[in-house]
DNA sequence: TTTACATATAACCAAACGGTTATGTGAAAA
DNA sequence: TTTTCACATAACCGTTTGGTTATATGTAAA
């Protein structure tokens, strides 16, 4: 049920998860990283929980947050099903295909 | 460019998708497919079009929409790239903290 | 040429999003 | 106890989203 493409589809929310895979941090630390203010990331922080992205633990007044690693590891394992259901009807394998590097030099 | 979080975040336009990787359709066949109105249907297409999941192509009357399937694997291997990640170092984070105890009670 | 059909477009609506400022609350420090 | 600090909450704002209905447009069929 946890919706990863309403988790992820904010920048500041991937950014925020990219800090909290070096280890929890407290609500202050995040707030302290972005240039928005404390109640525009406590509501980035809302969202990641209601998808159950991250939780929240409680030190005295400071608040903990940290990747559920579980949640994140069903939406890979969905997501690559669902993709592979779309994609192998042309024989095409994802793996192989990115690891000829056709694309890269196509993004700008 | 192409926002990948944004084309994907919505059901129907996943199922769409999964319909047109049987093979073009036209956009009747596609709002047939739903029980929502057919400008419903032409924005969620508007914005796979917009984002370059699919094209478009005229056939008198009839608009048929194929599967890009180029930027559809670069936009899911972009996903996945991402969220392997943040699994991957989390893991090691986690390993971190756990040999190292509680350490966040001190405030320095 | 008239009619039917596939699609486009406009206007509208409610809800969600991403931000703000102002203020309340509860724990820790002084 | 008083003050400070981390955080929560409320009210507001403009934009986007996902839907609607009504109507216009362009091609094909009668």
């Amino acid at each position: 049920m946890p919706n990863v493409y309403r988790a992820l589809g904010d920048s500041t929310r991937r950014h925020i998860l990219s800090m909290l895979k070096q280890g929890s941090k407290t609500q202050k630390e995040i707030v302290e990283a972005f240039d928005i203010s404390q109640p525009a990331i406590k509501k980035h922080l809302n969202i990641l929980l209601e998808e159950k992205i991250i939780s929240e633990s409680l030190n005295g007044k400071y608040r903990i947050y940290s990747i559920n690693l579980y949640t994140l590891q069903i939406a890979y394992h969905e997501m690559l099903q669902y993709i592979g259901e779309l994609l192998d009807d042309q024989l095409v394998s994802l793996k192989d295909y990115v690891e000829k590097g056709e694309f890269r030099d196509e993004e700008k």
